[in-house]
RNA sequence: GAGCCAUUAGCUCAGUUGGAAGAGCACCUGACUUUUAAUCAGGGUGUCCCAGGUUCGAGCCCUGGAUGGCUCACCA
């Protein structure tokens, strides 16, 4: 729709804006007061038969009879029908609702009855208009199918295809229910800042911006975890932030530039702990949002009760590539084995890299049904304990499902003389050119230097677990507005 | 970032071998006081994504570009 050209369709409505305006009928009106909504008058009509009610909602079918009308009327619980009759409503007032429109929002009063055919109806006594639209909708039966406007205009999307909305719904109840166990296990919800000076908490390119008065750079937060980690030095032993995670990485169907995570910290638990705490919360709200823990994602079926299996990513390998890492110790070996399978890998890429490599090529895609991957590797893991019984190795788990991540956790690293050396081999790697190798976080050492209790941390990406547990293929299915180019002919929306 | 695909009326979509731009819904006019994808009679409202090119002639073929989708890469 360009903004010059106006649309014959636009033209007819501003129209009969002016000739509503000629008969003293305000378009953009005051807030109605209703009795029920649609689905409550559906749902109580044994009660409500005969009776009047009140209820406000968006125009979405019309069906005239001459001296008659029908109309559907939706508002934010679902349709109900509406009964219009000259010799109800008067000649004026009939007159007015010839003028209104398919996407009108109006308020009706008047008696609630049933048709001949059965459906539960409003013969309305008086109307107001309290909003004219002044641009078509897209189709009744259809739809709106464009996947680029639905997109653009989730707010048509939203009026028009209503298994949307419910996704929508699914969502906030999700992340409400997360709250309600953690906040009823006695966790505190903090907020930390999103703009970082330094980056950190996880390899990924910052967004970066300005700040004006203080003359430098800020970044915008890759992760939650350094600050929520001071603040288990600070004393508080449970906490979590859910919120606004910014990546400055390609978009796709499970990418997002801005993802919604949760971060959960617990002074005095360790991986195994977190393991039951991530099988758990997940339960909890599949359980409270979905009323089960059988759960179907493109068509797979999904069995998410607790307790999940538990594999190390070597026994994971092994199982899926016939290949024992716990016999091949050098690097050497490493390199030629990953270059055999042509898996990117440079000079100076060790053991431990190569072992992450061949988990994501040969195992990732298989784990469908939720299992916990233990213990990966020192150099990929920066901010986890190392293992007691293996230093090549941490306390480190990552929950699959789907064949997709959905939580990353670890027994954390506390010793900060040993996180000081991780940060420093990460800064070697990011002046070799990668750009999502971790910085250096003085304060933070500092932080640990005064003492952070022996904790276990766990972060789960809410937006891979909304699309699991709402069986939706794309993660811009369960973002509002997800992030894309702006157009030029729609104002940049 | 790479490959493949898509873009035609407000919306959903047809459009044959390159030969006069179509349908349904929506909209407009008329009929109709319990319809429901209301029905009946009539009306087509368009930058065929954009810019070039080939051709007597392009929605269709070619080149470039835009936007989106999918796959891959990166990542969560």
């Amino acid at each position: 729709m360009s903004q010059e050209t106006v649309h014959e369709l636009i033209l007819r409505r501003h129209e009969k804006l002016k000739e509503l305006y000629g008969r003293g009928v305000e378009p953009f009106g005051e807030k109605y007061s209703v009795s029920h909504q649609a689905q409550e008058i559906l749902e109580h009509f044994e009660e409500l038969e005969g009776k009047e009610v009140s209820v406000s909602g968006r125009i979405m079918t019309m069906r005239g009879h001459g001296k008659a009308g029908f109309a559907n009327l939706q508002d934010e619980s679902g349709q109900v029908q509406i009964y219009a009759r000259l010799d109800d409503l008067g000649e004026e007032a009939y007159e007015c609702y010839r003028l209104l429109d398919i996407g009108d929002i109006i308020g009706v009063k008047g008696k609630v009855f049933r048709t001949r055919k059965g459906e539960i109806t409003v013969s309305i006594t008086e109307f107001q208009l309290l909003s004219k639209s002044l641009r078509p909708l897209p189709e009744k039966w259809h739809g709106l199918k464009d996947v680029e406007l639905r997109y653009r205009q989730r707010y048509l999307d939203l009026i028009v295809n209503p298994q949307v909305k419910k996704v929508f719904i699914l969502r906030s109840r999700i992340i409400q229910s997360i709250r309600d166990f953690l906040n009823h296990q006695g966790y505190l919800e903090v907020e930390t800042p999103t703009m970082h000076t330094i980056t950190g908490g996880a390899s990924a390119r910052p967004f970066v911006t300005y700040h004006n008065t203080l003359e430098m750079n800020l970044y915008l937060r890759i992760a939650t975890e350094l600050h929520l980690k001071r603040l288990l030095v600070g004393g508080f032993d449970r906490v979590y932030e859910l919120g606004r995670i910014f990546r400055n990485e390609g978009i796709s169907t499970k990418h997002n530039p801005e993802f919604t995570s949760i971060e959960v910290y617990k002074a005095n638990a360790d991986y195994h702990d977190m393991m039951e705490l991530t099988e758990n919360l997940v339960a909890h709200a599949a359980e409270k949002v979905l009323g089960t823990l059988q759960i179907t994602y493109q068509g797979k079926d999904m069995d998410l009760t607790p307790p999940w299996p538990r594999m190390t990513m070597l026994e994971a390998i092994k199982t899926y590539s016939d290949y024992d890492f716990s016999t091949i110790t050098t690097d050497e070996e490493c390199l030629k084995l990953a270059r055999k399978h042509k898996l990117e890998v440079y000079n100076d890429t060790v053991r431990g890299e190569v072992i992450n490599l061949f988990f994501e090529h040969f195992v990732e895609r298989h784990l469908v049904q939720p299992i916990f991957i233990m213990d990966y590797p020192l150099e990929v893991s920066p901010l986890a304990k190392r293992k007691k019984d293996d230093p090549n190795f941490t306390y480190r788990f990552e929950a699959f499902m789907a064949g997709s991540e959905i939580a990353n956790a670890f027994t954390e690293l506390i010793d900060p003389i040993d996180q000081r050396e991780r940060f420093k081999k990460q800064v070697e790697k990011r002046e070799a050119g990668d750009e999502e190798a971790h910085m250096m976080d003085e304060d933070f050492i500092t932080a640990l230097e005064y003492g952070m209790p022996p904790a276990g941390g766990l972060g789960i990406g809410i937006d891979r677990l909304v699309m699991l547990l709402t069986d939706s293929p794309s993660i811009r299915d369960v973002l509002l507005f997800p992030t894309l180019r702006p157009r030029e002919d729609t104002g940049g929306a």
